[in-house]
DNA sequence: TCTGGGGTCCTAGGACCC
DNA sequence: TCTGGGGTCCTAGGACCC
């Protein structure tokens, strides 16, 4: 039915303006390797690497890197020999560094459209809706320069219908020199979707990827294809999502609003393998601190603590000793000085003497708003404690972190990680500024 | 010698209620 | 003596993501 409020002529150009839901996802190439670059123009067009903790795995790569074989997530150690051979520059990992340029990247993205869900430190899906379609892949190419230019971090794009679809479209952008690849407006996509392995496309991992092989699914265009009901009864509704997602409609929304956080983890690999209780009791007390005061920043309290302990799984494997145990506080909180004795009574539960821990770490659970789970109990005391710990934060905040602590978080800390390639960069700091010197 | 850390969601199964 | 079944809530464990 044809409206009367236009003329056929203004008709017929709306039509040719298409407007379908165009979903981006903007991701930064080797963004943790991009970062170290940024600040170290020697690095130009040399291979880099940036470690995990306690300088563990290999976690990004230059290019150059990734074209020796030095793989994602390969043990530093194993690595060593290309790495030495190659002239490889490594790096601990700096994330108050990375986390302050992701928030350069964040905020420059938010230009093109306050609609964006930041999914992770390096990656942000856009909706990019409002423009038409057959201008996606320019805006694409825009947002990229503008990027570049303000922030120094390349990135890779990919525009398509749904979420998924966006990533399997990164996918491609990330081979290919522009950059940019555009999903839209294309009729039939399924040649594009045979050329993506099953393992490459997001929400499938090594254990789905398993269970498609011994199906005969090898590609995305392959379990675009398959029936709904078999993957729903076979899987789960989450496989079924990813499946529909290929299809190009949208399942899974963008989450424009950062909601609140459901947990809280602290955990670390120690710098050593450790075997009393008093060292475990030392780091155990340490996350607690650093957790709770994370969580006292958002305002949260925690319904419930986990304590792990783990000796490592990659030997001995004889003697692996794994376990965890789970303590429910009588009210949520957020005090450190509770957390930390709760979490020593569990430590002690699941120590075991005689083994060489690898990693403890803590989970707070259950959280949830510190306003409203105020109850019937809460008293004056609670009150004196909240200023304790608010007290405590502010100091720690101006003086720099665990300038007030408890002493059972140990003063010498022998099971400190590792970091040994620190860039020391810090652009919240006048040190780090670059130096310029007049000749 | 040396193998990261921080999240979310789903499912199955048990406890409990009516 | 016979002893149901449906619903909800919670939790542990697994799978996935970056």
């Amino acid at each position: 039915m044809m409206s009367p409020m236009y003329s056929s002529g203004e008709l017929s150009l709306m039509s040719s303006i298409q407007h379908t839901k165009k979903i981006a996802l903007v991701d930064c190439n080797s963004f943790y390797v991009s970062c170290e670059k940024l600040f170290n123009p020697k690095l130009r067009n040399k291979p880099v690497v940036v470690l995990s903790n306690n300088d563990g795995c290999i976690i990004s790569r230059s290019n150059e890197a990734k074209a020796l074989g030095i793989k994602m997530g390969e043990p530093y150690f194993k690595a060593k020999n290309i790495i030495i051979k190659n002239k490889v520059h490594v790096f601990s990992s700096n994330y108050a560094l990375y986390g302050d340029l992701s928030r350069r990247v964040m905020r420059t993205l938010k230009r093109f459209n306050s609609k964006i869900e930041i999914y992770s430190i390096d990656e942000a899906f856009l909706d990019l809706s409002d423009f038409p379609d057959n201008e996606a892949e320019d805006v694409g190419k825009e947002i990229r320069s503008i990027v570049l230019q303000w922030t120094g971090i390349p990135t890779s794009i990919g525009i398509a219908k749904t979420k998924t679809l966006s990533k399997v479209a990164n996918h491609i952008a990330k081979k290919i020199k522009s950059g940019v690849t555009s999903l839209i407006g294309i009729e039939n996509i399924d040649s594009i979707l045979e050329k993506i392995e099953i393992n490459d496309i997001w929400g499938v991992g090594k254990q789905l990827t398993k269970f498609y092989h011994k199906n005969g699914i090898y590609n995305a265009k392959q379990l675009k294809n398959i029936s709904n009901t078999w993957i729903k009864k076979s899987s789960n509704v989450l496989s079924s999502r990813t499946a529909m997602e290929l299809r190009g409609i949208s399942c899974i929304p963008l989450e424009t609003k950062s909601s609140k956080r459901k947990s809280c983890v602290v955990s670390r690999s120690f710098g050593k393998r450790v075997e009393n209780f008093q060292e475990l009791k030392e780091s155990v007390t340490s996350y607690c601190l650093n957790g709770s005061e994370k969580i006292r920043s958002e305002s949260l309290v925690a319904k419930s603590i986990t304590v792990f302990v783990r000796t490592s799984p990659f030997q001995n494997k004889g003697i692996y000793y794994s376990k965890s145990k789970t303590i429910y506080f009588p009210i949520a909180t957020n005090n450190s000085i509770e957390i930390v004795k709760t979490a020593l009574a569990a430590l002690k539960e699941i120590f075991k003497k005689g083994y060489q821990y690898q990693k403890t770490g803590i989970t707070l659970s259950g959280l949830s708003n510190s306003q409203e789970s105020k109850n019937l109990f809460s008293s004056i005391k609670d009150i004196k404690i909240e200023n304790l710990m608010k007290s405590i934060d502010n100091t720690n905040y101006k003086y720099g972190r665990s300038t007030l602590s408890l002493a059972e978080a140990g003063i010498n800390k022998r099971w400190n990680m590792k970091r040994n390639y620190s860039s020391k960069i810090d652009t919240a700091n006048f040190n780090s500024l670059p130096k310029i010197k007049a000749v």
